[in-house]
DNA sequence: CTTGTTACATCATTAGTCTATGTAAACCTT
DNA sequence: AAGGTTTACATAGACTAATGATGTAACAAG
């Protein structure tokens, strides 16, 4: 799908909260997930900067961890106030999930229901 | 719903869209529209640049025309090019939709589906 | 003639994603 | 050990969209 950057404002940092309260992951891992997801054109640094202002944010437990397989990562795993946003953003989420379904439902003007 | 904003940008547009193609309609109405859908804080000034914005992509027609209430209305309607526009939106929002289901269900990393 | 509602218009700010690029660690190949 | 590939974090600048604040103007009601 292309050209979905502008819907996905807003969404991508509600993804990355629940990716990571999967289990601690790190942002390389997060960026290949979101891609299998379907969001191909997701980049590290757009990940990088969300997990910085989860970080900034106070949402985040941060462990470095060295690597095998290269240079050392950022494990995160959500803490209680993370959780807490997590939780937030699902309400938002289908708050405007339901009332797109209810516009594209909707009947013209004069018709009726 | 509170600070909803972030997760309406690139939606926003795709709703007045929705809403012009049900029969002409012109700025003001629109934003009671969409504050009668639910997102109440949207107000005229951003229902302003997105009208403005569909002007500049040539998605729809324009008519002036006086009003009994007030100043004269512009009034909207969708062109070829913006019934095109509208179907591509549902397209991208079915598919970022599906996604984000997709992802709300997921089961944990270790976990069996 | 002042107030309220309708209605379009503009400017500056804020936020989020993307492009492009840089740096560096570990591995593999030659 | 030199060079390439993958992994991984980091930063700067550009672009787009929504918002807040404010302005202007038409018309109705009192």
């Amino acid at each position: 799908m292309e050209n979905i950057t502008e819907m996905l404002k807003g969404v991508l940092e509600g993804c990355v909260l629940e990716i990571i309260s999967r289990g601690e992951t790190y942002g390389y891992e997060i960026t290949q997930q979101l891609r299998k997801l379907g969001f191909t054109d997701v980049v590290e640094g757009t990940v990088y900067t969300i997990t910085m202002r989860l970080e900034k944010k106070n949402l985040v437990n941060i462990e470095k961890k060295p690597s095998t397989m290269g240079p050392p990562r950022k494990f995160y795993t959500l803490n209680e106030a993370g959780q807490e946003q997590l939780k937030i953003f699902w309400e938002k989420w289908e708050f405007i999930s339901s009332k797109m379904n209810e516009l594209k439902k909707m009947k013209p003007k004069g018709e009726a229901i």
